[in-house]
DNA sequence: AGCACGCCGACT
DNA sequence: GTCGGCGTGCTC
């Protein structure tokens, strides 16, 4: 018998799609990028739809049900999935089910909340009662607001506000209720500054590929406070005028509210829909954005990571705001990077890819270089504002008491005096790294992992920063039972302390992850700073990333040295990317900046490099490096990683794996690392190995890893291999 | 991933 | 004699 097929990627580990039988009743529904019920064995499980064709119908069980209306995404979009699996050697089933917005995966539409708006009717005159005329002079003023904001800012209005809707002064509405942490943002005035020349050259290049057509891959290389985010602007104008849409890529949106600003207020009118879809947004929230781009009712998305699957039917433009954000690569499960896939989207969609960076992915400078992007530079600030000045300061000759060294104290005290406001980077959150017996000279372990316990002050715990076991610090040493265990190392709970000692008038504010758990505490910290009403920020990497105060005039890192000695072949790229970012925070303003980086290896050539703003001197002696060792760009990387409880059975299982692959990758040129105790030999509780696969050309490795998945299946179940490809880090 | 089938140790 | 351990294999 023949009839109608649908292929459908199975949200389960399964290495194909499998074919249903369409049945008459759903053959007219039924479209590709839908989500459907089918069975498999004997239960039911969530597939997609990725072909619809007609064949054998003879073996085949029948599709069960039809989840939804409409698509979840455009049958354009099968192809990028597809490639997206391929590449990444995972399951296009899963691989669908996280490009999809979270929530779907058991079944039902989205809730929709609904509340109360208010607005002034046309009616003249006033009510009688004090409280209903301020009520409705603020919505005359306002001219709409919702019942949350009326009550926050007229505590107990309730009866003030039902008499002004009973009198008809008011009307009340019920709206969909869509929470955006961004929607209360003040509106930043939409300045259009004139372009400087070098924005306009770079700008006319974006435009002439845009009238060229088709896929144009190029990567903005433009200092800190050089225009990038003009450029994106303008640049997506031209899209929309052209009657297509843009994608624009952050590497965590909840840390970009400037620049979701001012793209809402540049874009956001009646005429451009603009998503925002961020990890912020409720299930039932996200859903709803998601299916308003997949009906085409959006042009421009701006999210996060996993926005670069937005259903965008004419894409013709994706921004990769910060693109050597080491946020874009998914962490677990489907390990995509969302810049590599912006470019694999954009070369299908015939769409231009605009990388934009101060401190461009070595990777990406690479490809530039070998002419595989096109390569703009801003390498001025505007409005002739200069970069700032950077010092090294040597802490093995300065040998300071605390955490600072005096010319950064010194500094500080004058940046105080002129009223102007100061940035501390010190990448370690807690008050002190470790606790360490003054007897033995043991430091205090996780019990779960193999690293020191975390010591916090505040809440007077020591914390496992991987698996967040807690435990009051003990009294006495649990090895020796001395009774002298001291804070050892510094954490930005210390130098907040030590601030407050040096500077006792300033107004101190600390931001790291402990201080911005809240909701809108990193917000309220961003508009302190704005406001000049914090006068130093301490904090950790957070304060490196994305935001423009004007105000800023000076910077401190209290330490490389950590990030400098990871084991890790890109601890030198990182350190130099995160120095050379927050260095940037300083003189974005009318005054010029200053930057104090305390190191124990002044010398070393990415801090060298660093002080004197040379990212080509950097890219040049790192590239040599990497080429020497082969690592990236010039080789490619898959980390396998073992774990399990059984330390002994995770290892013979990594060598039995390990062999397997040896006897496949005879004649690959595929080198084979390992297996040996991963850097974190011990995480909550698992043991882990690893190897690594490294080769000069992606084919063998590709070939490599889809054997690795056949011999994935002799893996008993206590033993859990994830698999890596490109990765970041190896820890 | 589930969820079966299947072949070896301690229990009524 | 069975209940159940988790190794192995399949799912249109």
């Amino acid at each position: 018998m023949r009839g109608l097929v649908a292929e459908v990627a199975v949200a389960a580990p399964l290495d194909k799609p499998l074919s249903y039988l369409v049945e008459k009743a759903l053959a007219d529904s039924l479209r590709i990028g839908m989500r459907v019920k089918v069975p498999l064995g004997r239960r039911t499980a969530i597939g997609y739809v990725i072909a619809i064709r007609s064949g054998e119908t003879d073996r085949l069980k029948p599709l069960l049900e039809v989840l939804g209306e409409e698509p979840l995404f455009p049958s354009g979009m099968v192809e990028l999935l597809r490639r997206a699996a391929d590449y990444y050697q995972y399951p296009l089933g899963e691989v669908i089910r996280t490009a999809l917005p979270v929530g779907l995966s058991t079944g039902n539409e989205a809730s929709v909340l609904m509340e109360s708006h208010y607005q002034p009717a046309p009616k003249d005159g006033e009510p009688r009662g004090p409280r209903q005329r301020t009520l409705l002079a603020h919505l005359r003023r306002v001219s709409c607001a919702s019942r949350t904001d009326l009550l926050a800012l007229f505590p107990g209005c309730h009866a003030s506000l039902k008499a002004l809707v009973g009198q008809g002064f008011v009307l009340e509405e019920q709206r969909e209720r869509l929470r955006d942490p961004f929607a209360d943002l003040p509106p930043v005035a939409d300045v259009r500054l004139a372009m400087t020349e070098a924005q306009k050259q770079v700008f006319a290049e974006v435009e002439q590929a845009m009238h060229a057509g088709g896929f144009a891959p190029m990567l903005l290389h433009g200092v800190t406070g050089s225009g990038k985010t003009e450029i994106y602007l303008r640049s997506i104008e031209k899209v929309l005028q052209a009657g297509r849409q843009a994608l624009v890529l952050v590497p965590e949106i909840a840390l970009t509210p400037q620049l979701v600003s001012r793209f809402r207020s540049r874009f956001a009118g009646d005429r451009v829909c603009l998503a925002v879809l961020h990890s912020g947004l409720s299930a039932g929230e996200r859903f709803d954005a998601w299916r308003s781009v997949a009906r085409g009712d959006v042009d421009i998305v701006i999210g996060a990571r996993s926005a670069v699957f937005a259903p965008l039917g004419r894409l013709g433009m994706i921004v990769v705001d910060e693109e050597h954000e080491s946020s874009y690569k998914q962490g677990d499960g489907f390990r995509y990077h969302a810049r590599d896939l912006a470019l694999m989207r954009g070369q299908m969609e015939g769409a231009l890819v605009l990388l934009g960076s101060a401190t461009p992915a070595l990777t990406t400078f690479y490809r530039a270089r070998q002419g595989k992007l096109a390569y703009l530079s801003l390498p001025e600030r505007v409005l002739d504002r200069p970069l700032p000045d950077v010092e090294l300061i040597d802490l093995g000759r300065e040998r300071p008491e605390g955490i600072l060294a005096q010319p950064l104290k010194q500094a500080l005290l004058a940046n105080l005096e002129r009223g102007e406001q100061s940035l501390l980077l010190l990448n370690r959150r807690g008050f002190a790294p470790y606790l360490l017996c003054a007897d033995c000279g043991n430091a205090l372990r996780c019990p779960h992992c193999d690293i020191t316990l975390t010591f916090y002050l505040s809440q007077k715990v020591l914390r496992c920063n991987y698996c967040d076991y807690r435990q009051p610090p003990p009294e006495q040493c649990p090895t020796c039972h001395g009774a002298a265990l001291l804070p050892e190392g510094a954490g930005t709970e210390r130098l907040e302390q030590e601030l407050r000692d040096l500077l006792p008038t300033a107004r101190i504010a600390r931001m790291d992850r402990d201080t911005t758990g809240r909701k809108g505490a990193h917000q309220s910290l961003v508009t302190a700073m704005e406001n000049r009403s914090i006068d130093v920020l301490v904090g950790t990497q957070m304060v490196a990333k994305g935001l423009d105060f004007p105000g800023v005039t000076l910077v401190g890192v209290a330490q490389t040295d950590n990030l400098l000695n990871l084991p890790d072949f890109r601890a030198a790229e990182r350190t130099f990317t995160l120095l050379t970012q927050v260095a940037g925070r300083a003189g974005r303003g009318e005054r010029p900046g200053r930057v104090y980086v305390q190191t124990y290896a002044p010398e070393h050539f990415s801090l060298a490099c660093c002080a004197r703003h040379d990212y080509l001197a950097f890219a040049r002696e790192e590239l040599r490096l990497r080429q020497e060792l082969g690592y990236p760009p010039f080789g490619f990387l898959a980390h396998c990683v073992f774990s399990g409880t059984d330390r002994q059975q995770v290892e013979s299982m990594a060598e039995s794996l390990a062999e397997g692959l040896a006897d496949a990758a005879i004649g690959l040129g595929v080198e084979i690392l390992g297996p040996a105790p991963c850097p974190l030999a011990r995480l909550r509780g698992k043991n882990r190995y690893q190897i690594l696969l490294k080769a000069p050309l992606r084919p063998p490795l590709r070939h490599l890893l889809a054997h690795l998945a056949r011999l994935r299946r002799i893996l008993p179940r206590a033993v859990i291999l994830t698999v890596d490809v490109d990765p970041l880090d190896m820890l």
